[in-house]
DNA sequence: AATGAATGAGTGTTCATTCAT
DNA sequence: TATGAATGAACACTCATTCAT
C-alpha cells in the first residue's frame, strides 16, 4: 500500500534475460503452485510437480529461480501485489466510517476470491527463507497499517473515537477476521454466507456484541 | 470441554506394554517434538531429532509410535488435554457476563502460557493423516461450543442480545483472535502486553470500536 | 513360447522416457543384478549395491524402477525372454524323436549358459510382488507346454505312446530336470560332463533305469 | 543314514544348561518358524514374530540361540532327522527292486507330509552360514547316497542294469522329483494325486517314457 | 532458452541383538 | 530362566538441484 520506507523487495535470480519471458513463465509458474500448495502444503508439494502443473520441465523451472523456496516466496509477493491492487480504490475513502465499511467488505470479499492463496500464505510462510519472510511480514504489517490509518481517519474525523492502540488492535482485529474467513473455511461456510459474515463482522467490530450495555467499564 | 458424542479417539499404537512408561516416554516426546516444530516446523524436523531431544534413541522413539505424523497428533492431543484441563473450571460459571470475561482472560492466559504448543497445533494441523485430523477438528469445534453456550447463556440471561449465528461467530472470534495470540506475536507482543490484549479483545468484543453511536444501522 | 493368451505383462514404469536408454540402463542393471542376487540372494542385496554394480547411482537406479522387487521382476523377464528366444528353434521339429532330443539338449544347455539366471530365478521368485509373480509362473507353464506339445506330437506320431497325463508328467520331468542342473550344480558338475548329463536324462526320460525289465507293472 | 564319516554337526550355542529345557523351547521355536518360513520366507520373518509363535519373548528366543540363522539352521536339522528317522526301515530292504520302489514311495510319501518344511529347507538353504550350510548340503549327499546305495544293490542284485554314473544320477532324480513335489505343489497338484505322482515317477525312472521302442541307441 | 537424465545427501522406518531387571 | 525395553546400523526410497546436450 502506501507504506513510508518499503522493505527491499527480495529478489529471485533468473538465468533467462528476456524479462517478459521471466514474468511469462513466473506466472504459469505461480499459478500451478498456488493449486499444489493449497491441496498439499509447500512441502509435499515437488519441483517437479510445480514444473509439471506450469507446463515445463524442471530444467526450465530452475532456469527462473534458484530455490524451491523461491516460488514459495514468488506466490506470496503475487499475492500481496493482488490484494493491493483489489484494495487500492480504498486510499481515498479515508475518514467516513461509510468508507471503512466498504473496505472491510471489499477486504474480506477479496479474502473470499483468493481463499486459496491465503491459506497457503498463511499455512506456509514460515517455511521461507529470512529475507523472503521478513519482507512478507512487512507487506502484512503495510496491510495492517492501511486499516489503522482509516481507523484513525475515522477517530479523527470524530465518526468514532479511538485511541492509538485501540486503532491498532482494531486493524488487527480485521486482518484477523478475514484470515479466519479464509482459514477456517471448513467450518464457518457451513453457517454463514459471505454476506452475512461480513455483515456480523462488522457490527461486531463497531458495536460489539449486540444488546450489551455500553458502559465500557471492562477493567 | 463438555461435548456430547466426542469423536472416537484416534489410537496411537505402541509396541510397549507398560503404561506408565509409555506416559513417561511420550510425555519425553512431546516436550522434545513440540520444541523442535515451534523453531522448524514439523517438516523440516527429522524424526531422529525428536528421539535425541527426547533423550532416546530412534529405535525408541518408535517403540511409542507408528510414523512421525503420530508424533504431531500426540502433540496436538496433548495440547487439547492441557487446554481442557485449564479451562475446565468455567464449566460452571455460564449466563453471567462476568463468567464469560473470566472465560476469555483465562483462554487467552493459556494460550500466552502455551502459545508454543499453539503455533504448532495451528501450523502444522493439515498434516495430519486423516482420521486424527477430523478427531482434532472436533475437538476444536468442541471449543468453540463452549464458547458458544457461554454467549447463549449470556443471551438467554438477559445479559446480552444475540442471535443463535451470532452467537456462533463470536465464539469463532474469540477461538481466532486466541490463534492470533499465539501466531502472530512476533507483532503483536510488540505492541500490547498480555493485559492490554485480553482488555481489548473483550471490549471489542461486548462493546465493538469504542465510541461509535450505536444505532446498528449496518445494513 | 507359443501360448494361446499370454498373460498381460507386468509393466515397469520408468520416469525416464527416452525407450532406448530405458533398455540399456536396465540391461546394465540385470546384468548387476543377476551377478549379486546369485552371491547373495535378493534380500541381502541392497539396492545401493545393484546401482553401484550397475555402474550409476541409486537415484538413477530409481529413475528406472519403483521398487526394488521390480529389479527381481526385470530379471525374470529377461530369462524368460532369453529362453524363449534360444528355444525357438524349437517350435518346427515338433513330432519326431529326433526334435524332441535336440530340445532337450537345447534346453539343457541354455540352462547351462544361464545358470546363475536360472538360479536367481527359481530361489527368488517368491519373492516377487502379486502380479509379477502371476507372471512368471504363467511363462513357466507355457515353457511346459512346449514340451508337454512335443511328447504329444510325438505320441500322434506313433514314436511314443502316451497318455495326456503321461504327457503332462514328463514335460514337468524335463523341466525339473533343467532345473537341477542349474539348482545342484555344487554336486553334480564334480560328477558329470554337461554332455554326459544330457544324454543319461535323455536316455533316463525315454527308456528309463536300462535293463530294468519292461512289464511295467509297478504297484 | 548310514553316512560314512557324518560331518561335525553345526553346534547352536545357548546359554540355559538344563538339556531338556533346551528341546523343548527349541521344539516350539522350529515349529513356529517352519509355519512362518513358509508363509513368509526366512527374511520376511521377524525374530520378534518368531518369538510369538512360539510362545515365549524374544529375550527368551536369545537364551536359545545366538543368530536368527541359528533357527533356520534348527529347522533344516529338524527337517533330515525326521526324514531320516521316517526312511530308516530302508536301510535292510536294499538289493530289490520292490525294496526301491518302497523307497521312493515312502521318500515321496514323507515330502508330501512334511511339505512346508522341505520347501522352507530348499527355497532358504542358501541364508545359512558357511558352516550350517556345508553341514545342510552333507546331509542332503547322505540321503542321495541312500537311494544311489539301493540303486547299485540292484543293478548288482541283477534286476537293472547300470554303470556307476548312472546310478548316481538316479539318485539325484529322485531326490529332485521329490523337492519338486514340495516345491512345484501349486501345479502339480491341480493335475496329479500323490498315488498317480509316484507311480508315474517310479515308471518313468525304471522304464521310461511309456512306450518307447528300448533299442537303446540314443547318441 | 529448454530439456530431462543424473546425482547423492537425506529421510522415515525396521529389526536383529543386547542387557538390566 | 524369562522378560521386554533400548539400541543403532542398515535399508528402501525421495527429491532438490545440476549440467551436458
Amino acid at each position: 500500500m502506501t507504506g513510508k520506507k518499503t522493505s527491499v523487495r527480495h529478489e529471485v535470480k533468473s538465468s533467462v534475460k528476456d524479462e517478459s519471458l521471466i514474468e511469462k513463465r513466473r506466472d504459469q509458474m505461480i499459478r500451478g503452485a498456488v493449486k499444489l500448495f493449497r491441496e498439499k502444503g509447500f512441502h509435499r508439494t515437488t519441483t517437479r510437480e510445480i514444473a509439471k502443473e506450469a507446463g515445463f520441465s524442471i530444467g526450465t523451472l530452475y532456469e527462473y529461480i534458484r530455490t524451491k523456496e523461491d516460488v514459495l516466496y514468488l506466490v506470496c509477493d503475487r499475492i500481496y501485489e493482488e490484494v493491493n491492487h483489489r484494495l487500492s480504490p480504498l486510499a481515498e475513502k479515508q475518514g467516513t466510517l461509510a468508507g471503512l465499511k466498504d473496505a472491510i467488505r471489499l477486504y474480506i470479499e477479496t479474502i473470499d476470491a483468493m481463499d486459496d492463496e491465503f491459506t497457503v500464505m498463511y499455512q506456509e510462510t514460515k517455511s521461507l527463507p529470512r529475507t523472503a519472510l521478513s519482507y512478507v511480514l512487512e507487506k502484512e504489517l503495510e496491510m495492517a497499517g492501511l486499516f489503522e490509518r482509516m481507523l484513525a481517519g475515522c477517530s479523527e474525523a470524530g465518526e468514532i473515537r479511538l485511541s492509538e492502540k485501540e486503532a491498532r488492535l482494531g486493524a488487527h482485529h480485521i486482518i484477523v477476521q478475514g484470515q479466519m474467513w479464509a482459514f477456517r473455511r471448513w467450518t464457518l461456510r457451513k453457517q454463514f454466507t459471505l454476506g452475512e459474515f461480513i455483515d456480523m463482522l462488522t457490527d461486531q467490530l463497531l458495536y460489539g456484541v449486540a444488546g450489551c450495555p455500553q458502559e465500557g467499564e471492562t477493567k
